[in-house]
DNA sequence: ATGTTGACCGACT
DNA sequence: GAGTCGGCCAACA
């Protein structure tokens, strides 16, 4: 089991209507750095995983196309969370918090 | 081997 | 709030 499917796993633990960050599940995962996370759903192929409820450290979504943003936002809005007029997400409310095993 | 590229982050203007 | 900058380091060419 290598780091990125590690990253998977964790990824697959964020519940319904919450979100994390990439730097979060990095540190969660032991991995090198939030690029890792990045390049773990780069490469992602199964579906099962909500990659939509990863977003950066500045609560907004990361951009890769225009159009994987728009559709991020619209599944994120399909579970109950809430973009401010500029795009933000509040961690406050929404963020994940990983249980202590 | 060497150089470039990021779905990033924090600190700092 | 918006930019810049440097650090990060695996993947890729």
């Amino acid at each position: 089991m290598d780091i990125y499917q590690t990253i998977h796993a964790l990824i697959r633990r964020i519940p319904k209507g919450k979100v994390a960050t990439y730097g979060q599940i990095a540190q969660l995962a032991g991995a090198s750095g939030p690029r890792r996370t990045a390049y773990a759903l780069r490469i992602l192929e199964d579906r099962t995983v909500p990659w939509w409820r990863v977003i950066n450290a500045q609560g907004r979504i990361s951009k890769r196309s225009m159009a994987s943003m728009k559709r991020q936002q619209k599944l994120l809005e399909n579970e109950g969370i809430v973009f401010s007029k500029s795009g933000r997400v509040s961690f406050s409310v929404f963020r994940w918090q990983a249980k202590k095993k």
